[in-house]
DNA sequence: ATCCCTGCAAATTCTTTGCAAGTTT
DNA sequence: AAACTTGCAAAGAATTTGCAGGGAT
């Protein structure tokens, strides 16, 4: 539930959050603040930049470089990656995850998450030489 | 030698772009847009832009979202991998690789290369409770 | 009731662009 | 010589801010 998303990082729950909160949902690897700002209604441009910080900062949700170069405000989910493609700049999501969870301590740090980025050339753009 | 990263990419070796590449090096994670430019001599900001672009769709340069949540340019090299503090933004390299190799065609890809991001609690944060 | 959030409009900052002159290969 | 780069200045976008009214707990 959305709102338990909100709740549960301390931040009131307004229309306008919960609005951004599901169109980031929707929009996937899509979701610069371009488009986030085109999909809701009703939500004044300063308020969306005002959101998009605080959840930034309250660490509900993390910055990508995503397609179109731009940046993306994902929802952060535990280890969760991505596989992207040189070509066509297409992101996917992995389903396996290749971190080697036995490795801890790296440089004296307690893990809390990881992602990965894994560049690589996908089927379609394989085909096309 | 940094004329020869130029050149290996065909990209024509100018005193500015020479110049840029050498502060991104030294700036290491600090290298913002704007700190690129304070720390350049005679580059006009508008050409700052050029190169950066420039160097990024050449794929000479990657963008990541760095200290203070700016993007910073870092330039590309074999699976370079970063590990994050949650609490105090310190990014730090890690020299082990908990990728795991035997992974392949991931996604139906061909993989290229592989960037990894941790996030956790350095060791200064650890104490400091 | 209190504290936080939002819309609005203006200010500020960031980024791109066209063109003429200068460089690189 | 040809093709590409740069500086400059101006245009265009993106982002932030102060304030007054509105909303959440």
């Amino acid at each position: 539930m959305i709102e338990d998303l909100l709740r549960n990082n301390n931040i009131k729950v307004t229309r306008q959050r919960v609005e951004i909160l599901k169109i980031i949902n929707k929009l996937g690897f899509d979701s610069s603040i371009k488009n986030i700002s085109n999909n809701v209604s009703d939500i004044n441009q300063s308020t969306v930049y005002r959101i998009l910080n605080k959840f930034y900062e309250d660490g509900l949700v993390e910055k990508v470089i995503g397609l179109n170069d731009e940046i993306i405000y994902v929802i952060i989910e535990e280890d969760k990656h991505f596989i992207r493609c040189l070509k066509c700049k297409k992101i996917e999501e992995v389903k396996t995850c290749a971190f080697d969870h036995n490795i801890e301590n790296v440089n004296g740090f307690i893990i809390k998450r990881h992602s990965l980025i894994i560049d690589g050339i996908c089927k379609k753009c394989q085909s096309n030489i």
